[in-house]
DNA sequence: TTGAAAGCGCTAACAG
DNA sequence: CTGTTAGCGCTTTCAA
């Protein structure tokens, strides 16, 4: 019954094929010289003696444990498990393992992550940061030698590649469309738990001071609905401006449905996939016809977005492909040391659906 | 630029501590005895020198990585993720890593899977099976001595532990549910690849012979139709029956446009939630009202089937939770051994919404 | 090409 | 309670 009396070792499998451990370690592991004689010798007893090898021994002589760490918000989402696939099967192509763990958006969370990431010698790091203005302990793994690769977020005063979008530039995309449809009392949807961005408010003769690096992908987006707001002359009603503090749909309903009641609204833009859920539900239970008397506006795409009626319209992020992308670029990095830090924007696509109406009576009004 | 060369050993921390390693091992790691005076003086060269625990090393000595080995079909379906999230909560309160891989349903894809986890160490498997017949290297895992959890499918033939549910009953139940409002023209659409389920197909005195443990998820929700029908006196019409061969929403899409246009249907049967995505598409394409026109039942519990306009009914599998009993189960097998294997059934709860409806007038028909 | 021997960083016996 | 001494299973010099 002991757990490793029956474990067959490179020197069982030696001993049974009359050789020396050296050789069938290099047979087994696929290193050095071994004659084709010897090895085949080795391999079959290998089979018959039901040999697995112990990556963990390997691990710890070469220094290399073929095991990277993943630390998300919250492998739940749809969103982060879309990434989750893309980087996992860029994984298995490498033959690396993936070690994965949820922040849920929290600072001492995320650290324990990548501590326990760290003891267990995992050779790269994929994190998406709950905190900006947080990195101690990614500055940390970096100074170890792990390389860190940015998902969905970036931190300026971090040596580590990111992948990401230009949320400012998304968010003011999406809210121009809605300007130009006429609308003017669009409505905000967004978590913003952090406190540093609410300065931006509403002044928009502070816009031009505002560091865009600095603020978190929720802090980018409200700018960018502001900015667009500003180019085009319009004036933003704080009451329009609904922030949940969380990443919590339910949170997202209540904000929303205050806001149908409160603000009149004549367009809802929900700016991540979670206030999405919430937010739609909220329109839903207001019984509001949609796009006839509100237009609504996602961020994210999700397959149930084209399975509503009417299908809602999103900003799309390619966020398959970010994490392929992310893992390509931390297995690069493995790889060869002396890389220069990049950061790799990718652009957004507008997906137009039905939710979304001009109101063009009301652009004189 | 050494990858390992700065690492900071329990020799260097016993040595800048003055002490010998065996007492600083036992101070960093927590075991055996260490005066307290002893122990702070450790304690402060380790934070100095930024001492990092090395689990490797840890792992190759007690035989224990500390690390549980996930295998599911896709990790990007949002189902999956939500059983995955459950895990990994309970992982990390027992402070253990979890690594993830898909098979996408692909056994091959699987036993190499296996095999990578295994050579790992990792200290446990939770295993949703590709094929209930293909499981030999699920065999050597538990023959090796770690212990392995089935997750929505069970192996008869495998002396692992299973979270699941009553997959004959859940379908039995929607679909006695569907043909109680009157529906006699129920299609079903139903991944269902393997073969050996075919046989059962429309002949009610075969019934008794089958073995509902050889059937995976598919057969046995395909049975719980039949079985339904039988039951009501009803007879099925073979195209009705509409299988995609794999879970894709595409697939599902084609195959209930089909039937949609072939067979006249009064509701539809969506066994899972790939299904359900295609087959809702298929319905909305072809602008059939829902519940008037068409009744529409799902499988699986997801946020979206809410969002929808009506709202669908389904079948819920209480997925979150069956992926936390599953870890817990897992975890209690590496602390205990030779517990009983136990199965762990769980049961569905029907939601029942606005997308079916009961068709008086057909019932006499 | 092959083998003997020396560790990787840590824990587990066993003395002291 | 503390220190010494052996390894865990493998890779990696270094000779042969």
């Amino acid at each position: 019954m002991n757990k490793k009396n029956n474990r067959i070792t490179v020197k069982d499998v030696a001993r049974k094929a009359g050789v020396s451990t050296a050789a069938a370690g290099r047979a087994l592991g696929g290193y050095g010289y071994v004659s084709e004689e010897l090895r085949e010798k080795i391999m079959r007893a290998a089979e018959e003696l039901g040999y697995v090898a112990n990556q963990v021994a390997r691990a710890m002589i070469t220094g290399k444990s073929q095991t990277i760490g993943v630390v998300g918000a919250d492998i739940s989402n749809p969103f982060f498990a879309e990434a989750l696939r893309g980087i996992s099967d860029i994984a298995r192509r490498h033959e690396f393992g993936v070690l994965i763990t949820s922040s849920d958006e929290d600072v001492p969370r995320e650290q324990e992550a990548v501590r326990i990431l760290l003891e267990k010698q995992v050779d790269g790091l994929i994190v998406s940061p709950a905190d900006i203005n947080n990195c101690r302990h990614l500055d940390q793994a970096i100074a170890q030698g792990i390389p860190v690769v940015l998902l969905d977020r970036k931190l300026p005063t971090l040596a580590a590649d990111a992948v990401l979008i230009d949320n400012v530039h998304a968010s003011r995309e999406a809210t121009r469309y809605l300007l130009s449809c006429g609308h003017r009392r669009i409505a905000i949807i967004t978590e913003l738990s952090s406190d540093y961005d609410t300065q931006l408010a509403l002044e928009p003769e502070k816009f031009a001071t505002i560091n865009a690096d600095r603020l978190n992908s929720s802090g980018a987006r409200l700018l960018g609905y502001l900015l667009a707001h500003h180019e085009a002359g319009v004036a933003v009603e704080k009451t329009l401006i609904r922030r949940t503090g969380k990443y919590c749909a339910q949170r997202a309903f209540e904000e929303t449905l205050a806001v149908l009641d409160d603000a009149a609204p004549t367009a809802v833009f929900a700016v991540d996939n979670v206030m999405t859920q919430g937010a739609w539900r909220a329109v839903r239970e207001r019984g509001i016809a949609v796009p006839q008397k509100l237009s609504f506006f996602a961020f994210d795409e999700l397959d149930w977005l084209t399975l509503t009626t009417p299908r809602i319209s999103t900003v799309a992020q390619p966020i398959h492909h970010m994490g392929v992308h992310a893992a390509e670029l931390l297995f690069r990095r493995i790889r060869e040391t002396d890389l220069p830090v990049s950061w790799q924007t990718y652009q957004v696509e507008m997906k137009l659906r039905e939710s979304v109406a001009t109101i063009a009576a009301k652009v004189k009004g």
